[in-house]
Formats: structure tokens, sequence, C-alpha cells
RNA sequence: UCCUGAGUAGCUCAAUGGCAGAGCAUUCGGCUGUUAACCGAAGGGUUGUAGGUUCGAGUCCUACCUCAGGAGCCA
């Protein structure tokens, strides 16, 4: 329409044009007017920007169009990029221009407006609501989250091998699978993790990841669960427990780095608290690494009998017992870094953890909390090494030796001591971000009550 | 699966057992610096579903449905 050729641009880029005339492609995202001025504010998936549209500057066509415009109508929109101090990006576009590409209806308008809405109204919609500045800014960091996590692997000599999404079986045995048919006669599952699969890559490259998706069909309704999730899982022969603590350190610490790096501005849009991210990665007063926080879960027993002792839970811990949710909460909260708890009972762990010698009842695993009661990011452990003992563990759980042969296997076949660990993404994100529930870290959660669209 | 809570206009929410209401959105009008703009007006309802109590039910009772939060379990 305009019959000049003006550079396509970004708003994101647009700082680089003050003084130009650009065309802009994008959406509506609101309009105010005031008269015979008409401010609307454009989207373009990479950021807003105001425009400003005077009655008498622009041709007649131009002003009544946009302001008959609906909410969500994509357009392409040429005028001159202006500094000015009011605006809250910096910039301000003198609209000279506008092409409707498609207009809304006003019958039918964009159902999600500027105002609150419910949480069930924005699931129905996750679809349009993904358009607003806040998902938008959630899915850019994890986006980055899950580039850094694949990055940090792919520098440091780890080889991606991913394990299959089809299984024959469980992987732990506790967990609810998704369960369908295959062909004549056979039960596929969907994978709940790829751990065992992993260790069989890492025994033959040394040091693998795996990164894709997992399903759990567990009926839990809470901020922390999806049916469907993300996970990033490392596993290294020759490596043990300290190590493995190590690893997690340094992996968490780097997506941290990241995302400050990167994100500063969408981290202000989802209204995050900055300082409890750089707390995360904060240096000494010499400038050294501060390690996160290990605590054996005979230590964080003492920590929750004491808080109970002073009425900061509501419920005693058990000892012997799993940590509660409002455990997990009380705990971090004592740290500013996320806290590694290591060793718990192995009666109440996976029967492939790898028992302490120390004290063979203890297992040689860690879970990683968050802070700020996110909860637990990462599970890990060292894994059984010995065939006799794996075999009995594998009986001990009930679990079908047949199904178990090749995992066996690794143990007959030169066998060494190896560990590694998992991180759910949308957990990731939600922390990060500090997000109030999974369900806005991924474009389309899948839930326990949920799955349109 | 268990516990708790919520379903009223397109959305977010009010309404002592006694006329079904507001803000936003939509339509129309006003406003040359608005930031979820503002001001005026109009249209918009099978109060989640099915029963019951009552002269009268959005409101009280029963069952069911849907959703949310939590527990358990997990990442």
């Amino acid at each position: 329409m305009s019959e000049t050729t003006t550079p396509i641009v970004t708003i994101a880029s647009i700082g680089q044009y003050e003084g130009q005339t650009v065309t802009l492609r994008g959406w509506l995202y609101n309009i105010r007017s005031s008269g015979k001025l008409l401010f609307p504010t454009f989207r373009d998936g990479t950021g807003t920007i105001q425009g400003i549209v005077p009655k008498a500057a622009v041709p007649e066509q131009v002003f009544e169009t946009l302001k008959g415009l609906q909410l969500e109508s994509s357009l392409t929109v040429t005028g001159k990029v202006r500094a000015d101090s009011r605006a809250p990006s910096g910039y301000e576009l003198d609209v000279e221009n506008v092409e409707v590409i498609s207009a809304v209806s006003a019958e039918e308008p964009f159902p999600i407006t500027l105002k609150e809405h419910g949480v069930d109204f924005l699931m129905e919609h996750r679809h349009l609501w993904l358009r607003t500045p806040r998902q938008s800014a959630i899915l850019r960091v994890r986006a980055s989250i899950m580039r850094a996590a694949s990055e940090f692997f792919d520098t440091d000599g780890f080889i991606r091998t991913d394990p299959p999404i089809l299984t024959p079986n469980a992987c732990e045995g506790t967990s609810e699978l998704f369960e369908m048919d295959y062909f004549d006669n056979d039960k596929a599952y969907l994978t709940q993790s790829g751990q065992l699969y992993i260790e069989a890559t890492a025994l033959a490259l040394g040091k693998v990841y795996s990164f894709g998706p997992t399903f759990r069909a567990e009926k839990s309704k809470t901020r922390r669960h999806l049916t469907e999730f993300w996970m990033i899982e490392p596993e290294v022969a020759y490596l043990e427990l300290d190590g493995l603590m190590d690893l997690a350190e340094g992996f968490i610490s780097h997506i941290v780095t990241r995302v400050l790096e990167q994100h500063r501005a969408d981290l202000k849009v989802i209204g995050r608290d900055v300082a409890k991210l750089e707390a995360i990665i904060a240096r000494g007063p010499n400038g050294e690494r501060v390690p996160f926080p290990r605590l054996a879960y005979d230590d964080a027993h003492v920590m929750l009998e004491k808080a109970y002792a002073e009425g900061k839970i509501e419920n005693p811990h058990k000892y012997g017992d799993d940590f509660g949710s409002p455990d997990e909460t009380y705990i971090s909260s004592q740290f500013d870094k996320p806290v590694m708890v290591h060793r718990y009972p192995a009666a109440i762990k996976a029967f492939y953890m790898q028992p302490d010698p120390a004290d063979p009842t203890k297992a040689l695993c860690v879970d990683v909390l968050a802070p700020e009661g996110y909860g637990e990011i990462i599970g890990g452990s060292q894994r059984v090494d010995s065939y006799d003992l794996l075999k009995q563990r594998i009986e001990d759980h009930d679990l079908p030796l047949a199904a178990f042969q090749w995992y066996l296997d690794l143990r007959k076949y030169g066998s060494v001591p190896h560990s590694g660990f998992g991180m759910g993404i949308e957990r990731a994100v939600a922390w990060i971000c500090g997000l109030d529930h999974v369900r806005e870290t991924i474009p389309f959660a899948r839930t326990l009550n949920r799955i349109y669209p």
C-alpha cells in the first residue's frame, strides 16, 4: 500500500531506526483515543510499541480504519520512529499508514481483555492467552532455559542420546503410566523417565544426556504437576555422588547466569524479583564461587524437628519418611541458594539407587530443592553397579525380571559406578520466573483435568 | 483417591429468603498526550444441572457435573 519502500523491522530492534520511517508487521494490542488523537499499541511478537495518530496528520482513511479496528486484528503499520521519554520502551511510532491484514469482528471481539480473568477461562483460551506480554515473556525465558541447559552439557563433552518415548514397562514401577496398544497383543507405555536407557548410552559414550517429554498419569492436582512435561537428564560413567552434586550445582548456576544475561526485560514484565536470582550465583567476598548448601537427610530431619518444636511447621517429620511439601518448603526457606539434600533412607527411594557404603540403609541420592518454596527441581542418584544387588532389588520390588534383563546386562559387562539426575524444565521455569503454577511455563499444559486446546 | 472452596451478562465480580446489579468488553456520542485512559448513553440474564423446602429460592436442603487450591506421589 505504501508507495515507497521502507525497511521492515521488529519492535525489539526499533531503537536502531530512530528518525527513520519503518514498517512493522504485527497485531493491534490495544488502542486508546482522545478525541482527534489515537494511541494504538502494536505488538509483533518481539515487543510492543505505542503509535500516535493525530487526525490532522494522516489521511482520513487511515484514522478511521484504526479507530474502528478491534484488538488483535493483524496489520502492517508504517511510521516514523521517535524517541519519547513518556513511552515505556523509550520509543513511539508516528503512524503514517496502516494496512489491515485481517480484521477481528466486533460481534466476536478478542476474548482476552486487558482486565483480569479467571484461570479456567484463560486455560480454555490458552491459544490466545499466549499473545499477552507476560505469557510471551515466560515462553522466551523457557526457550533460553532449555538452550542454556543443552549448552551446558554440549560444551562439556556430553553426547545427547534421547531414549525412546514408547517403552515396554515401568521405569520405577511406582508412578501411573499412560498405556496404549502396541500392535498385536502387546502393551506400550509412554515414558516416565529415560534414565534406564541413558545408563546404557552412558556406558557406551561416557557422558550423555537426554532431553525430551515425559509422561506421568498420576492424579496430582497441584501447582507443581503436569501430566506431560519436559525433562533433561545427564548420566555419567565413573561419576559418584559428590561429583553428581558438583554437576548439578554448575548446571543450575549456568542456567541462572544465562537467564540474567539475556532476559532482564522479560523478567521485569513477569514481575520477577531479580535479586533472588542474583543470590543464586552471588560470589564470595574474594570473588570465589560459593557452593550450594549440602544437607544430609539426617541433618534435614533434625532441622525439621527443631522447626516443629518452635512451631514453624505444622506437622512433625517422622524419621525415615520422605519429606512432604511443607517440609521441603521450610528447608528451602532456610537458604537463599538451592539446597541439595542427600542420602535419603534407601527404603523410600527407587530400586536402582546405590546404597551408601558408610551406611547401607541410606541411598547415594540427592534432591535439589529450589529456593522460595518451589520444592524439588532435580532428583538424582548414583546407580547400583553390582549385578547381584540390582537383581535382588528388582525382585524385592516385584518388578518383572525379564523386562529388566537388558538393564541387568549393563552390570554384567564392564559395570562401573555411574550417576545421573533429571531436572523438570517446567519446575525450573516456574522457579526462575517466580510463577505460582507450572501451567504457565509450557505452551499448552496437559493436566489432570485439561487436554484442550 | 481424600479434604476444602467456587460456579450469576462475553469477562471479573456484587446481590439480609422478597423488583437480577456494577466495572470491563460491544454499539453510539464527547475529549489533541492517553498508559488496564477518561466522561455520557444503549443493548446484553434459563443465576452449572436435576429434584426438594417455602406464599416466594441466585440465596436454604439433596444428588450430580465442572473447575480451582491442598494432601498423597513425584520432576
